[in-house]
DNA sequence: TTCAATGTTTAGAC
DNA sequence: GGTCTAAACATTGA
């Protein structure tokens, strides 16, 4: 489930778990997940062999991000790189309390039946649970090989990073002729933003989400560059919009998903006027907005 | 029973 | 090459 301000709520509130603490065991549940990527991978026993081997007794530097990926950096530079899809979920626990982040949490028991990986840490387990299994982790040696990859090549600048700036954000936008939403959604383009966060934006911005990028004017794409900043900040501050059972160090909740303005709310009244949301298609994802409000 | 679900990639059509 | 659609991954829950 997670877009970007929930993976990097999570990075955040796991980060001070785990830095420091070292894997001692590592249990693969599903190799698949850590064969490959969702489109082709393929069950290997020597994949996990390797995964075993590689990062068993490696020390845990660091946690950062890039789009919606969580890359663990290791004391000897190695690298894992895991993405949570649409419904993969880490937890951290120890005996006095539980991190979690990702796709809300419906069983607390753990391991349960969607526990793929468990890592058995110098304090506490790590779990990486996974409904549709549609989530992977991925080794690589160094920071070059992961690099290299087909990866990071693809990905567009940080939302919330100076790499973000809005004539090249025009540019993007007014080269297309694509709709809208189709664009938001496309990492080239800027990464980070999912069908909640994109249609977020949209009502932000007051435009419609199937218009034509190129249709689109100067004032408007301002609207869009700053409601991207805006929104994602936001989220992040209130730890995102998965928060099922989201339990922090000192027992708070937190949550963005009650700030959703259209997301979800279709058939609902607008919160600025009063009228229907509606809902439409695109790209293959539903889509809600406000007819009146929304140009 | 059928449909949709916070992601991404790929194949095929135009 | 750009852009659209549908399908694929697998499971749950309304």
């Amino acid at each position: 489930m997670p877009e970007l301000p929930e993976v990097e709520s999570l990075r955040q509130s796991l980060l001070p778990f785990v830095q420091g603490k070292t894997i001692k065991k590592i249990q693969i549940l599903k190799p698949k997940l850590i064969s490959s990527n969702s489109a082709t991978r393929i069950e290997s026993t020597s994949k996990s062999q390797e995964f075993i081997k590689e990062l068993t007794k490696e020390k845990i530097q660091d946690i950062q991000r890039r789009a919606k990926n969580l890359i663990f950096i290791f004391e000897s530079g190695k690298i894992l790189l895991i993405h949570l899809k649409m419904t993969g979920q880490l937890v951290y626990k120890n005996h006095q309390t539980q991190v979690a982040g990702g796709h809300p949490i419906h069983n607390l028991q753990l391991p349960n039946r969607h526990t793929h990986l468990i890592f058995t840490l110098s304090e506490g387990f790590l779990y990486y649970n996974d409904i549709r299994q549609f989530g992977y982790l991925l080794y690589f040696p160094n920071q070059k090989k992961l690099e290299s990859s087909n990866h990071f090549k693809l990905f567009g600048p940080e939302p919330l990073s100076p790499d973000f700036n809005l004539k090249k954000f025009s540019t993007s936008l007014l080269s297309k002729k694509a709709l809208l939403k189709p664009t938001l959604l496309d990492q080239k383009v800027v990464v980070g933003l999912g069908n909640i966060y994109v249609d977020e934006v949209c009502f932000y911005a007051k435009i419609l989400p199937n218009r034509i990028c190129q249709s689109l004017s100067r004032p408007e794409i301002k609207l869009l560059f700053d409601g991207i900043k805006k929104i994602l900040s936001r989220a992040i501050a209130l730890k995102g919009s998965t928060v099922a059972n989201y339990i922090l160090a000192d027992g708070s909740h937190g949550g963005y998903t009650k700030e959703h303005k259209v997301y979800g709310r279709s058939g609902k009244v607008c919160l600025v006027c009063n009228q229907t949301l509606k809902s439409i298609k695109l790209g293959g994802r539903t889509t809600v907005y406000c007819p009146n409000c929304q140009q």
